[in-house]
DNA sequence: CGATCAATTGAAATCGTTCAACTGACGTGG
DNA sequence: CCACGTCAGTTGAACGATTTCAATTGATCG
């Protein structure tokens, strides 16, 4: 993560400032430009055709996008008030022949993305609706975790829409999700934008019926 | 396409036959050695904890990969009898430094990777089962096809249940959308590993009742 | 303080899944 | 060359999770 931050350093970048939930790029357009994110948090996604939206990746501090030669593949929008730092692809390649450290830098993080993405899908299409979530948050916790992972507090920087669009679920179902989650201990809610996990990185075995905070206090039979 | 393949022929790679079924590499694995798919079909597959598999891609002749440098992140597998010529890719970065256009042409590819992944994952969470199944062949046909698109016949090179991990269905969901599309005369079946669209590249607006080939030849009312 | 948008809740409908049984294709060995 | 076993694909019926539609509550920002 840190190798590549000094090595575009030395690449002419500009800072910008971009508001929630403005578009840095949009699918079709063509490339030339890429962005370190300095602050805030950036959505990848695809747009459907009927309106529909698949949200393929949440982006952090310190994370590359839109390093790519041709036409964009994917949307770029600020999911809050974001600062990036924006670069000429093509000056980023010129550094690199020098550099070859940035090329295997540039790599691995492309096929992290990638690899982020098939587990993402994998996710999505196999897991119910609130393993899903579970699922989500510990990644949030892992990846956006500023606070440290033990307390299992998470600071969301989108609101539920996207996160159903990540997850591939409507808002409604989101919403009864987490209630079901909320109601058997797994995680509580600090106004709309804070969850709390109760047992982080846990693989719930969630049936239900299945209580988890209901061991200690609910009477047996 | 044709860009790396010349560029490739100076890196020496081994060329290597293997039998359907084999694992090329599984996740995990360390990585090291890179692939390009010379005859027959690779798919790339995230295996879930219970058994369950999502296939991420599949790969035809010409198509690269493997290309990363950690751990591998994804399963490759070969879905025919495939030929592969294999690479290793600390040579193929070496000579990178000299050929400016090799990386150019590997981010490339990998961008292009990505925005296929991304966008199979917006239609498999966002179609219904029998409009998957016409993107999948309509994406096959764009690019195994060997026989020309006019045409519409597509030579599967894998098998149902390889298609149903694709487009994330169960096999049993996948038969009963095959008969409906055939039914309502959107494909043929030749054996089962052909199948012959009748209108490439439809976007088909297949509501229950609606009738396809109906049109020329029944009687209004 | 009101307007607007986000999130919640309920009830009904739907699509895909599950389970189970059956059919068919394919390859092996007699 | 045929019989058999095995595995892939098919079909039916019941089930269930998510979606849909509609109405309500709650947040946020001028």
């Amino acid at each position: 993560m840190t190798h590549l931050d000094s090595l575009l350093e030395g690449v002419s970048g500009r800072r910008l400032r971009l508001a929630r939930g403005q578009i840095i790029y949009d699918e079709g357009e063509p490339s030339g430009l890429m962005y370190r994110l300095e602050s805030g948090c950036v959505r990848l996604q695809v747009n459907g055709e009927n309106g529909d939206r698949q949200i393929i990746a949440f982006l952090f501090p310190g994370e590359l996008f839109g390093f790519c030669l041709d036409q964009r593949n994917t949307s770029a929008e600020a999911v809050s008030d974001v600062e990036v730092t924006r670069f000429m692809t093509r000056m980023v390649l010129e550094r690199s022949v020098a550099r070859p450290d940035v090329v295997i830098e540039l790599i691995n993080r492309s096929s992290a993305l990638y690899g982020v993405l098939a587990h993402h899908v994998e996710k999505i299409t196999h897991l119910p609706s609130h393993e899903r979530l579970i699922w989500f948050f510990n990644w949030l916790l892992r990846h956006a975790g500023g606070d440290g992972d033990a307390s299992g507090v998470i600071e969301l920087p989108m609101n539920y829409r996207d996160i159903a669009d990540f997850l591939s679920l409507k808002p409604e179902t989101l919403s009864r999700a987490l209630k079901q989650l909320e109601d058997t201990g797994y995680l509580a809610r600090r106004g709309q934008r804070t969850v709390v996990l109760r047992q982080p990185s846990v693989t719930l075995p969630l049936r239900p019926g299945d209580q988890l905070v209901a061991q200690a206090d609910s009477p047996p039979g």
